[in-house]
RNA sequence: GGAGGGGUUCCCGAGUUGGCCAAAGGGGGCAGACUGUAAAUCUGUUAGCUGCGCUUUCACAGGUUCGAAUCCUGUCCCCUCCA
């Protein structure tokens, strides 16, 4: 097997290392505990998490030793790295509900047990240091000349950055020293927002220590155009079904654009990469092709291969000729609320189709709204029961967006 | 603590001789055309509502005025320089 460092770079995880021949090295010989942070800062992990996931997985693979980390410390402080603007700060109450999602949504992709991997909170080391024993054993090892220069700062110097965040930092450095001396932890990796972070990690190590220490970074998913990938109009990409439903998730990737899709084959599934260059290597529409593997391979892994059928059969159903079935998003109606019939606004606005009346006022002046196969050109049309055929009503908003109201 | 600058609609950023400001411009979003459920391009649109009109917006709370994002007072926050 090769190993899991050209694994990584074959694929295109990897952005930067320290001491990279040192660490190749290590990680062929041995089995090597690793780290990555993740701070519970919403209720569900999302798509920019996954690619940290998959690493994880891959490392697993081949028999290194993962250790997520819960920031449930770091998060009471926040993080300012690449941010404009200060964060605002959690409630305990709220990070340790989203902890506790994250912890559930780990368990999904990753084996955890003693051997195998582990789950830890660090908020079980960082609640009890006390200030200025930790100055003096820690705060001692930091330049601030050398964090000043750290570019994660950069635009936080100009915006303003106040010392509670300052310190992230040194916390984020203190959780690999804990990990070192706790489970031989040797190695972090993260997003490569984190390198000024993970290499504060390392050297504190190798400076506290005296031992061999490792920061590995990987790329963050964006598009070719460099923006960040996983967020839309909406918001995050979520991996809960719940806040992103597996329909819409595959539609996500079932849409990147061309230029990204090998990317996403390579980063986001475990299919071999002869595959994943012969998918992104089609021409024209046959790409198509690759994105509906994406989607699916992708979805699969995130929720389940039946999730990942019922989303493809319905986008099937949808965009191509088929008959309706598969997971269509779907409102119900009560019958009687059709009895008088029901304003098209209302029917929009209860299938969460539009923010506002207003937008909806604007989308059918627009002509983006569609009934079955009809557009809408009366802002007061007033659907009744005759617009169903067998209880149901297929609702389009522009070319991508369809609905199923059912009547119940 | 002192001096100066600033907080504008999703974001950036105009606007401060008071009315023509729901607020320029750009970005982003949404829709339309073209397509391949792509990109690029072009067009429209982008506070809410019981839409020909009304209501709430320009850090917050008051005030002056027929009328304020624009003037005054106080409060909060940010930046720069000084201590």
């Amino acid at each position: 097997m090769s190993s899991v460092y050209e694994v990584l770079a074959e694929r295109g995880y990897i952005e930067q290392a320290t001491h990279e021949e040192e660490l190749k090295a290590l990680l062929e010989k041995e089995q090597v505990t690793f780290y990555i942070g993740f701070d519970p800062t919403a209720d569900s992990l999302h798509v920019g998490h996954f690619i940290q996931v998959m690493v994880m997985m891959h490392m697993q693979r081949h028999g290194h030793r993962p250790i997520a980390i819960l920031g449930g410390g770091t998060a009471m402080v926040g993080d300012p790295s690449g941010k404009t603007d200060m964060r605002k700060m959690l409630t305990k109450e709220d990070i340790e509900n989203n902890a506790t999602s994250f912890k559930k949504q780990f368990a999904r992709f990753i084996e955890f047990g003693p051997e195998k991997a582990l789950m830890v909170n660090n908020v079980d080391w960082l609640l009890e240091l006390n200030y200025v024993d930790f100055l003096r054993e820690i705060g001692r090892h930091f330049s601030v000349n050398r964090m000043l220069t750290a570019d994660c700062y950069k635009s936080r110097l100009e915006e303003g950055l106040t010392f509670l965040e300052f310190n992230y930092m040194i916390m984020q450095s203190y959780d690999f020293l804990e990990l070192f001396r706790r489970y031989d932890c040797k190695l972090q990796m993260g997003g490569s927002d984190q390198w000024s972070n993970i290499l504060g990690g390392v050297e504190l190590i190798r400076r506290v220590e005296g031992a061999p220490a490792f920061g590995l970074t990987f790329k963050l998913l964006t598009t070719s155009e460099g923006k960040k990938m996983g967020k839309t109009e909406s918001g995050a990409i979520w991996l809960d079904s719940t806040k992103t439903s597996p329909y819409e998730f595959y539609q996500y990737w079932r849409n990147v654009d061309d230029s990204d899709v090998e990317k996403c084959l390579a980063l986001l599934t475990f299919l071999p990469m002869e595959e994943v260059r012969n998918l992104g290597s089609l021409e024209g529409s046959e790409i198509n092709r690759a994105k509906e593997v994406l989607a699916y391979e992708v979805t699969k892994l995130v929720h389940n291969e039946e999730e990942a059928n019922n989303a493809q059969k319905a986008a099937q159903a949808l965009f191509g000729a088929g008959q309706e079935e598969g997971s269509i998003p779907t409102t119900e109606i009560e019958e009687a609320k059709l009895d008088e019939g029901m304003e098209i606004l209302a029917l929009l606005q209860e299938a969460a189709l539009i923010p506002s009346k207003s937008e909806g006022r604007r989308l059918i002046q627009q002509g983006g709204i569609y009934l079955g196969e009809n557009r809408v050109d009366d802002v007061n049309l007033v659907v009744k029961k005759d617009a169903f055929v067998d209880g149901k009503l297929m609702i389009r908003k522009g070319k991508k967006v369809f609905h199923l109201i059912k009547v119940i």
